[in-house]
DNA sequence: TTCTATAGTTCAGGAATTTAGAACTAATGG
DNA sequence: CCATTAGTTCTAAATTCCTGAACTATAGAA
């Protein structure tokens, strides 16, 4: 396994982030990041959309998640635990991120 | 040519609205139709990336944008006449598409 | 050390999407 | 009716995405 890998501040754009949220599952995975604010391995987000995910598409989503800069993954033993970078992000991003999440929650509890 | 369909506000989605302006073509030209404030012909955006899109491309990307609920497409005699929904956004999705466009507008300007 | 288990990545193919040239439709003005 | 401009639809090639299978990485136990 390589190591993992993280784009700088200055790598990260506006697309990409976009692009990285635009997919129904992993603007989830990343709203469970930022909601259980202890790092979270990729197992623990299996079922979250009722069907459980293989891993191989799981692993794609988190490197989706990694390379738009919206995640860190740090190993810790046998898992990864990943983190959300938006406080790193905010400087360049502003409320961005937080209007998306925001936003997505808002539409989210609506659904039930 | 079947009448132009617009997403009633319901069925318009954080996950849509993200994966519209994720693409770089497509966040440009609805900058453009957002900063310019009278309506734009899809002809008036051609050369936006320096190198002039085939208009097959551009129509998909304005049918992206309509899709999305972005835009409002009307035609004007010869021409589609494109203007922003975003007033009509703005209720259901607050200031995210606003806090997107201030990002990739901050984000187009350190380019230079 | 070696065996086993768990976590996650990489590879490879088929499936789905995107791009763009060519042909088509829609409206306007001689 | 013909020509022109604006934009859509069709289609095939190129690209990207999904996922099962094989692989790598770490830890714990024997």
């Amino acid at each position: 396994m390589r190591i993992l890998t993280h784009p700088a501040l200055d790598d990260i754009t506006v697309e990409g982030l976009l692009y990285a949220l635009s997919d129904p599952v992993r603007v989830r995975i990343y709203a469970e990041i930022v909601a259980r604010d202890v790092p979270q391995p990729c197992c623990a987000l299996m079922e979250l959309t009722g069907k459980a995910l293989p891993k191989s598409t799981l692993s794609q989503h988190f490197k989706v998640l990694r390379e738009a800069g919206l995640i860190r993954s740090e190993r810790k033993g046998v898992e990864l635990h990943n983190t959300s970078r938006c406080d790193e992000l905010k400087p360049k991003f502003g409320v961005m991120i937080e209007a998306i999440m925001t936003a997505f929650a808002t539409q989210q509890t609506s659904k039930e």
